[in-house]
DNA sequence: CCTGCTTTTTGATTCAGCTCAATTAAACCG
DNA sequence: CGGTTTAATTGAGCTGAATCAAAAAGCAGG
């Protein structure tokens, strides 16, 4: 772990996969392209081999020049704080793109790492650019703005759920995405350790094994290692966004809300 | 406050202030157009007057539309929990665009709202488009990118950072945009409240008013009421930073690291 | 199957920051 | 101006989650 095999330098074969028969298609930057712009795509896209658990994709540092979508397996993306402790951002699943915060400045802000044997579409910055495709450039947007909102949800989340929810948000989110990747809901591995989950969350890793004793004693699930069961997904659900966790006292809206703008139509 | 007073209807002169001769483009949407694009930019884009504080621009939920930038004073974005609290996401000064992260879905998945009397411009995102403009293309993901990296640092400050730190960053990272915008970094206003700087940085109202009677204690500032001084921003850039305030078990990054993806070149 | 190593769990204790409570001070307003 | 409201401060506990400590359970290699 946190080495990786070198590919034997002979078989360099760029595993051609057709990104037209790819059913992660319409998850991906190529999700509306026409047939020629596919294509083109194609060409410059790099499909490519597995990196082993523990693998940089890209350091927070380097410079940045291409976007990757996840094709199998699963990553991380993390932020150093000043004095070098890594703090997790996200957790990216197949048809994930990552590398987007880098496009503002050319610098990755982050790092990302294989949370087991993952494959991924490399796809070079400066040739997608060239492509000057309309819907690429719509797609890019979108993308941006969907994570964007995410990381507003993951702030909320630490900043306003308890321990207990936070995981429990976890655990349901993740369940959300396998659903709508095809997979079961009820029933999924759980490609990153309590220490990741932990860094993740805000918690610590004590606080986590802690909680998911208590949602396994509670029936909600039932974990085995990484092997994760929800038995009831909408009662996790509830208790994800149950309760008033902390002070209310300052976190309601502003009255008289509705108010204003009627200026500005 | 909470309301807005509606503008003379006779008065509706939509306030044409031309953008080339704003002082602001620089950190606009239309930083880098040449002077036919500008034109056009200028065009679409409505000059309006202010909004009284508390008033918003718009709220979680609402379909979306339109693009803003700050114009002169503040504003602040936030999300809604489960259970409607409002999580603060961030605070936006001159300059700074908002509505970003509503592209992808058309719908605003957070509120804004006014901390001061605040000017906007309004940029209808349909016409934006129309233009099909590369450089505001450009422009957007970029400033998308950029507000993904800002949030991932404020993932980090919430997950990993003191209650200390936590407001040291912010004043830091105020002192640093002030100046950017030609104000003095030293000597600034607060237009948030202690309750909105508190929700921002996952505090208690009682624990921010504690950590700025700290502060100025040490030194390092002076407050009085909304009026921030910076005594020693070098010094406060260092306290924001220093110390390992947390856990550092399992945060470290990973060790072997910079191994992998040579592979992947 | 044993041995060493890593991950996870469980228990006991501590503490940073929250909650509760009361006071002060500014702004607001007829 | 006095009287009311809202924002901010200060004090005194309390508590949820962190920290410290140790045991248990996987897992990898020989």
């Amino acid at each position: 772990m946190g080495t990786v095999k070198a590919d034997n330098v002979v078989s360099i074969k760029p595993v051609k996969v057709s990104c037209k028969d790819c059913r992660l298609r319409k998850f991906c930057l190529a999700a509306d392209l026409n047939a020629e712009e596919l294509g083109m795509f194609e060409r410059i896209t790099q499909h490519r081999r597995s990196l082993e658990r523990g693998a940089q994709v890209f350091h927070s540092g380097d410079t940045f020049n291409t976007l990757y979508t996840v094709r199998t397996g699963s990553l991380k993306t993390y932020t150093l704080t000043p004095d070098g402790r890594e703090q997790i951002n996200g957790f990216y699943l197949p048809g994930d793109l990552i590398g987007l915060d880098a496009m503002g400045s050319g610098v990755h802000g982050s790092g990302a790492e294989a949370l087991e044997t993952t494959s991924l579409c490399a796809i070079p910055f400066n040739r997608l650019s060239s492509m000057q495709s309309e819907s690429i450039q719509q797609r890019l947007l979108n993308l941006a703005s969907e994570q964007i909102k995410n990381r507003d949800q993951h702030i909320t989340l630490l900043g306003k759920e308890s321990a207990d929810q936070r995981l429990a948000s976890l655990l349901v989110h993740l369940a959300d995405r396998f659903e709508t990747l095809g997979y079961s809901a009820q029933q999924f591995n759980l490609s990153m350790s309590r220490a990741d989950i932990g860094n993740y969350l805000g918690l610590a890793i004590e606080t986590v094994s802690r909680l998911f004793a208590k949602l396994r004693n509670s029936g909600l699930i039932a974990v085995d290692r990484r092997q994760l069961g929800i038995n009831n997904l909408d009662e996790l659900r509830n208790f994800a966004a149950s309760e008033f966790p902390k002070d209310v006292r300052n976190n309601l809206p502003t009255d008289g809300s509705r108010a204003a703008l009627s200026v500005l139509i």
